[in-house]
Order: structure tokens, then sequence, then C-alpha cells
DNA sequence: TTAAGTGCAAAATCTTTGCAAATGT
DNA sequence: ACATTTGCAAAGATTTTGCACTTAA
């Protein structure tokens, strides 16, 4: 049952479940998509907002969901299963259709490594647009 | 003389040479660093909030300075010469040190090439963190 | 029962808009 | 002289903080 998958994801993450964290991850589940925090109110019988900034940043924290700016608007999506809280690793980019503006968590066929002189690179985060599958004509 | 040369910049972008734009202009090229709103008003002897997000923003838009967000900050940089009006070519990555927290633009070995099924990519932005030549011990 | 989570009010930022005054050519 | 640019006031948007009330274990 989905329902208590996402309870159980809340509770192993070291959370207390709550119905507001269970709405709010449920959301998350059904769409699959990175949302604004607008959107996720919307899909969640309008949590105040104050409220979802704090669930938000608690799941962020515990890497249940990661956070991004594409196009100067911040989105929240499901981390993949890979991320714990010791490591985050999203081998996947950020994606904007310039068509649809759709934005989503591309899986890429591999992931760029970068090296630069001077510089020991930790972490790489990578914003792409261009059009989707619904898009190419 | 660099004042000249700021000029010219201004004047070959189509823009009219005021002294404000001369200023911010001056800040950029004296720091050769990404730096936020904050910075530049500090740089530029306080000069208005509201002015500044106008002059930026018609620089961004002639493609004198590009913009990102890194950390959730938003930085105003200068473009490479290789930038005009109607591209841009920033073969650069945006980098953040953990250590002391500057940001810069980094040159890369070679910037990645992404590819992913069903879809079009035109443009890249990479953010990247980890150690600078000054944090590296 | 009690520690943690939530909602509301209000503050702190950040960014945009409208308009009158100042500036550049 | 005239169009453009700038500064100020104010509105809008986003995010944070404090505190009283509610909820989960």
């Amino acid at each position: 049952m989905l329902r208590l998958q996402i309870k159980n994801i809340i509770k192993e993450s070291g959370l207390t479940v709550t119905s507001i964290r269970v709405q709010v991850l449920t959301a998350f589940m059904q769409t699959m998509r990175p949302m604004t925090l607008k959107t996720i109110k919307k899909l969640t019988n309008d949590i105040d907002r104050v409220t979802l900034f704090r669930v938000l940043s608690i799941f962020e924290k515990k890497k249940i969901i990661h956070s991004f700016i594409i196009d100067d608007n911040k989105r929240y999506a499901l981390c993949s299963s890979e991320c714990n809280d010791q490591h985050n690793c999203h081998k996947h980019i950020h994606f904007k259709c310039d068509e649809c503006h759709e934005v989503s968590c591309l899986p890429v066929d591999s992931f760029p490594q970068i090296v630069a002189k001077n510089h020991i690179i930790n972490n790489l985060s990578v914003n792409a647009t261009g059009k989707c599958v619904n898009c190419i004509v």
C-alpha cells in the first residue's frame, strides 16, 4: 500500500509521522515531478506556506527530497533511492523545456566528470534547457 | 585607459553611457568575480537597489554580464568576450568553495556534452562545489 | 503527558512597478 | 530640447522567526 510505504519513508528518516508530512510526501509520489511550493500547496489542500517551508526543509535535510533553482524558480523533487543522510547521488540533470516549460529530473546516459585546474570538485549540479519528448516536432 | 574601455563596452552594446553604468561596470572589471547585488551596491557608492536591478538587467540583456544562482544566492558576473547579443558561450562552470565560500567562474578542461533519451538539449549550466586553490591543504 | 509539529501574525528579504526629477546626447 | 535614466515610495513575492495551540507517541 502506497500510504504505508510513505509512512515508512518518513519513519525511516527518523521523523515522526504526521498528517501534514504524509500529505506532502504523497503529493511527491503521485506527481513524480519537481514542484514549486505553490504547486505543492495546491496539491495538499492548501497547507500553510510556513508549514510547507518547514516540512520541505526537514525533508531536504533528511534527503527525502532535494531542491534546485531553474529559471529563477525554486523546485522540490524526490531524491532517488540511492540518496541518504550522508550523501546525495543525483545522477540526473534538471531540465526545463523551452516550449511547454515543464521541469523534470532527467536521467542522462553518462553524468559528466569535470576537471578544473587547481580545484577539487566534489559536487556537480547541472541544469539544462531544450525540448522535451512531447515538444519535439 | 580602463575608463575609456569601459565606456566603449557600454556604447558598443547600444546603451547610453551614464555615470551609474560606468560605476557598475568598473566594479565588475576591478573585482573580476561574480558578485551579489549587495556587493555591487557596496562597491559602487551605495547606488539605489532598484537602479542596480535595472542596470544589471539591461547589462544582462546586452550580454555584458550573465547571472546565475548558486547556493540560493543570485550572482552577476562579466561575460567572456565571445558572448554577444545573439548567443551566450559560457564555457565555464560556476564554482563555490565549501571552505571560503568564494564563488567564481571557472574555466574547465572540457565542457560537458549531455545526451538524454528523447530530449534535445540546447543549453547547459553547471554549478559545482569543492575546494578552491587557496583552500586545498 | 510532553516533546514535537503546526498555524497565524509579523518581520525580513528580494524584486518589480509607477512616477517625478535628473541626466546624457 | 527631448528621450532616457535614476531615485524614491510603495506594492508584491518569497522566506524566516516567534509564539500559542494542536497532535503523535
